[in-house]
RNA sequence: AAAACAUGUCAGAUGACAGCUCUAUGGAGAGGAAAGUCCGGACACUGACCCCAUAAUUUUUUUGUGGGGAAAACGGUAGCGGGUAAUACCCGUCUAGAGUGAUCUACGAGGUGCGAGCAGUGACGGUUUUUUCUGCAAAGGAAAAACUGCCCUAAUACAAAUUGGGGCAAUGCCCAGUGGUAACACAGGGAGUGAAACGGCAAAAUCCUUACUGAAGUGCAAGACCGUGUCUCGCUUUUGCGAGGAGAGUCGCGAUGAUCUGCACGGUAACGUGUAGGCAAGAUAGAUUGUCAUCCCAGAAUCUGUUUACAGGUUCUUGGACAGAAUCCGGCUUAUCGGCAUGUUUUCUAA
RNA sequence: GCGAGUGUCGUAUAACGGUUAUUACACCACCUUGCCAAGGUAGAAAUGGCGGUUCGAUUCCGCUCACUCGCU
């Protein structure tokens, strides 16, 4: 779980941010626009469509979650990014969001290396 | 000891690293169903019948506040007796059925209406028993008998139908008796019918009535406050004032409660009374976790031992039921891997 | 979260508790035509699922599954 001022709380900045570039690999959508605060806020999207039981949609956000805590170091800041999670055959283990993460971050050119 | 039945209960454990929410430095942090939203309440707002008290305007009256009552309308319940804040809930009990049994399942006021079911009668049909055929078996076909409510008699020699007369039983009806708080059960007496008479159905309060009972409607996105944006309108036209109102703001909303746990008493029980102790999640793009290790449970493969089904060991990119609080409680319903405890019943063994 | 509603052939749509479940378009076969369209004749195809009430259920009731809508 990441702090109240690292998050996307609001609604009218998701809408922004889907308006935004987007990238995708693995079942894993990226959406990030800059924003022009000093921290890097990121939000996850996992619909209904992913599954219909509140438990699993729980467990994987957090699975991403947890993973993004990871990297979040190596992140630029000064963006807003959505991250959302739609493939609903499989879950995604947390060694794959890893790997997968941060590959997305190295193709936009997020991270500082 | 085995099998079964009922009720209650647990919902993998420990550690390390990294992190979140509340509280404020000490801690606390998801369920039995948090789910479905099928019922019932609490709570909030809206409108509102009658009576009484009080305050203001005023003295006919109108408005506000508080308290009490009633049943019109609109609902709720429906064998009987209880429990509860309340219920389509719970407990006990009556009736019918299933089971060797513990136990389980089902239904329930009256009228009026319906009636393609049963019976009324011949056939068909149904149930039981016996024989026989097909078939591995399950099951199916054929034949016979008994039962399935009618019987006797006259007009009319016989049969059938119709009409008249007579008789018996069961259910139901009426009367009074015994047991039970009651529903009802048991055992008697009487009248009458051969028929929509009896029995059956009306499943979501509906066609009408009766008895008992509840004021109604909307739901926390209820609602209360604030009045903040490069917002809108009006006045002033510098500041400012008033109205509306976006809202990502505050409260409602986080435990002194129809509360939880233990004990005692009353009650067959649901439950009630008393007493001692506890204060146990409170998020809002939505916390209550992620990863790893060891153990535990289950599964698969394999090895060893012997009674060939058990015991022990090894391995695994194996799996860990259903499922995530959203205003809060009490029920019901649905989903669910496994385990534990208590009580009861049946069978077997031993004394 | 709170509340309201709908499921019938491939699609749209009808039904008093009593039929072999209606109609239109689409589909298939045949006729017609030199060929196609239109037209004619015949045909196949459905009550979301599981239980209950009833002599009998698309209809009434319960549970369940799927879908739709309203309230910031």
């Amino acid at each position: 779980m990441l702090k109240s001022n690292q998050r996307l709380c609001h609604n009218q900045d998701f809408m922004k941010v889907f308006k935004g570039k987007r990238h995708s690999l693995g079942g894993v959508l990226l959406y990030y626009r800059k924003n022009n605060l000093s921290t890097t806020r990121i939000g996850f999207v996992i619909s209904k469509k992913y599954s219909l039981l509140a438990v699993r949609r729980n467990k994987q956000r957090r699975i991403l979650q947890s993973a993004i805590q990871t990297i979040y170091p190596t992140i630029l800041p000064g963006f807003d990014i959505v991250l959302s999670y739609t493939n609903h055959s499989k879950v995604l283990p947390y060694r794959d969001a890893v790997v997968i993460l941060t590959e997305l971050l190295k193709k936009t050119k997020l991270t500082r290396i």
